[in-house]
RNA sequence: CGGGGUGUGGCGCAGUUGGUAGCGCGCCGCGUUUGGGACGCGGAGGUCGUCCGUUCAAGUCGGAUCACCCCGACCA
């Protein structure tokens, strides 16, 4: 697909080195490749891709498009320009629904979107070629540029706003068929991973559908600091979720078996947030109560409470009332409901339509705190059946935290930050229906297509090697997506060296051999420097010593280690990589 | 969107109480150098983000605007 070019002279390539990153960069990823001269960035969270650059993002390709078309993958490319009618279809256009989309017009005036995700136009494309059972299953995918209006681009290439993206899409005949090809596919992630150095810290993490898929969905996560994701893992198994929707179960607390002391109303004229009223009452946060009000689909006014120092996990709180929307009351409806300002909201006495779930992590509690629903007041020594009945179940709505349990196995959870490299997602016949695409079985009755999506981030993957791996004098790439897998550098400009360089560098093009020759008249120290900063797996030295022996110098970026061999060991040692 | 910060040669920075810009790296030339970012000499390169204003005079003062960076974004 693309004819990469074996060798190259350093003076050929026009890109320099930079001493010291631009300042207004933070992340390392971003420093690293704008001083080796990878990137360009050309405005915030969008960045150009430099001769360099571009051979590490055609080699994370390679890998990606190599694994897809194993399972049976077919490449296409979609387009840029997205029409509106088709994602109004699927409800989808509407910036109330997917906030960070592009948007232009034709001159006319029609209503464009700028590639943000291909769900609707994959399917589009397929309702002339899609009939009968005997076109499916199969999977289609295409590696392009998709455009997200981030609310705040940052960390380098980790998160802009134009990147490179591989994106599949599998439609299957039933639920049992996508099953298949949806693990298949994940199979196959797992050797792009792994092919891409990154395999031993990339764990496959359950996680929200987001707005591509009311369903739970797999992410990809690579475990690393500048990550902005925290997993939840259950020490000693494969579980791993991401925070959104890891089930969390309170740690219990102490001293909750005493006397039920008498309830009472405590002012506190203005204290709002479970710090602050902890500090004032002198009781511990876990004893206070934070309670939400939410209206969901319908109007149903949803009373949500969790354990002071937990916060609400909308998406398990929309899951167990069963709505497809759930939005925090505005200051009128907490009013009307609870009588009170915002702030003082409590359990207590609440009209009887409200609906009350309570997390469990209120369940164990005695003489606790809630909000009085009055302003200004808060009710404390609270107790369960006593003061308000005792809840027939408790939930877990809340945001999993550090020291919280895995509800299923008891243990301990421990948690990583982390970045997500890839996902997927079941779609169920979400985006076929909607789009009237459904086959024909050996009857001729017609059914649903089962759809599943599967994306990985072909520039972000980039910034995580680059991040992950990188070290004090700049980048270390793996041998899979080097830009070069060998820096050749001539030491002095010596007519021995400069033949014997010449005659190497020829015998490694005929190996085929990636070769990057460093031929500038500079200093050694220099080359030496800018071969670690650009991250070359394989450096081989040629000096007027070495060539007195007949050899080459060789070592490994990542090893301090320096040997000598004969030009055939060299070849020898290469061929092997 | 809210708060904070920064915009001065390609990159990093300095620029006092306003007087028409300087340093390091990089670049060009010559020479000496050549195993971990050399040294000497001589050069080139900036209408100080943009616009408006104050002033005899603005990189410097005032206002607006744009861009970039960081933090936060309903938390009952």
């Amino acid at each position: 697909m693309y004819a990469i070019i074996l060798i190259m002279r350093r003076t050929q390539l026009f890109t320099k080195t930079l001493r010291q990153a631009p300042a207004d960069e933070t992340a390392e990823n971003a420093k690293l490749l704008i001083r080796a001269g990878f990137v360009h960035k050309e405005m915030a969270g969008v960045y150009a891709y430099l001769p360099l650059g571009l051979r590490v993002i055609e080699k994370i390709k390679t890998i990606v498009r190599e694994e897809m078309n194993a399972i049976g993958g077919q490449e296409l490319q979609m387009t840029a320009l997205q029409p509106r009618e088709l994602f109004e279809q699927t409800n989808r256009w509407d910036d109330a629904v997917v906030d960070n989309w592009f948007k232009t017009e034709l001159k006319n005036g029609a209503r464009l979107g700028l590639g943000l995700t291909h769900e609707e136009p994959i399917v589009d494309i397929l309702i002339p070629y899609i009939d009968s059972y005997r076109d499916l299953p199969l999977y289609a995918y295409q590696i392009g540029t998709k455009f997200r209006n981030e609310l705040r681009a940052k960390s380098g290439i980790l998160r802009g706003r134009e990147f490179l993206m591989k994106d599949m899409y599998s439609f299957a005949r039933n639920q049992t068929e996508h099953d298949e090809l949806y693990e298949k596919a994940a199979a196959a992630y797992v050797r792009v991973y792994d092919r891409l150095g990154i395999g031993d810290r990339t764990f496959r993490a359950k996680a929200d559908g987001g707005y591509f898929t009311e369903n739970y969905s797999d992410e990809y996560q690579t475990l690393s600091p500048i990550g902005e994701d925290t997993l939840f893992h259950v020490p000693g198994t494969d579980k791993w979720f991401n925070q959104e929707v890891a089930l969390s179960q309170a740690p219990r607390l102490e001293n909750q078996d005493g006397e039920e002391k008498p309830l009472e109303n405590v002012e506190g004229k203005g204290i709002i947030g479970v710090n602050e009223l902890a500090k004032f009452l002198e009781i511990p946060m876990e004893q206070t109560t934070k309670t939400m009000l939410y209206v969901a689909d319908g109007g149903e006014v949803i009373a949500a409470a969790v354990r002071g120092g937990y916060d609400i996990n909308e998406i398990k709180l929309r899951k167990i009332v069963g709505a497809k929307n759930l939005k925090l009351a505005d200051e009128a409806t907490v009013r009307k409901i609870t009588g009170a300002e915002i702030g003082y909201a409590g359990l207590l006495n609440l009209p009887p339509e409200v609906r009350i779930i309570v997390d469990e992590s209120c369940s164990d509690r005695t003489n606790f705190e809630m909000g009085a629903n009055q302003t200004n007041m808060h009710a404390i020594n609270v107790n369960w059946g006593r003061d308000l009945p005792l809840p027939e179940k408790f939930y877990d709505i809340k945001i999993a935290r550090e020291s919280d349990l895995d509800p299923e196995t008891g243990q301990v959870y421990e948690t990583k930050k982390s970045v997500e490299a890839g996902n997927i997602f079941p779609l169920e016949s979400k985006y076929s229906d909607a789009l009237d695409l459904y086959y024909a079985d050996e009857n001729g009755q017609r059914h649903s297509i089962i759809m599943g999506c599967y994306g990985i981030g072909i520039s972000r993957t980039m910034g995580i090697i680059a991040e992950i791996f990188a070290d004090e004098k700049g980048l270390v790439w793996p041998d899979s997506v080097a830009p070069f897998q060998v820096c050749l550098i001539n030491v002095g400009t010596d007519e021995n060296v400069v033949k014997f360089t010449t005659d190497l560098y020829e015998k490694l093009q005929e190996k085929g051999i990636e070769v990057l020759w460093d031929d500038r008249d500079a200093r050694p120290g220099e080359k030496f420097a800018d071969a670690d900063l650009i991250g070359i797996p394989h450096r081989v030295v040629i000096s007027p010593k070495t060539v007195e022996r007949g050899a080459v110098e060789y070592k490994a970026r990542t090893l301090d280690e320096i040997t000598i061999l004969s030009p055939d060991e060299l070849l020898k040692k290469l061929t092997c990589i």
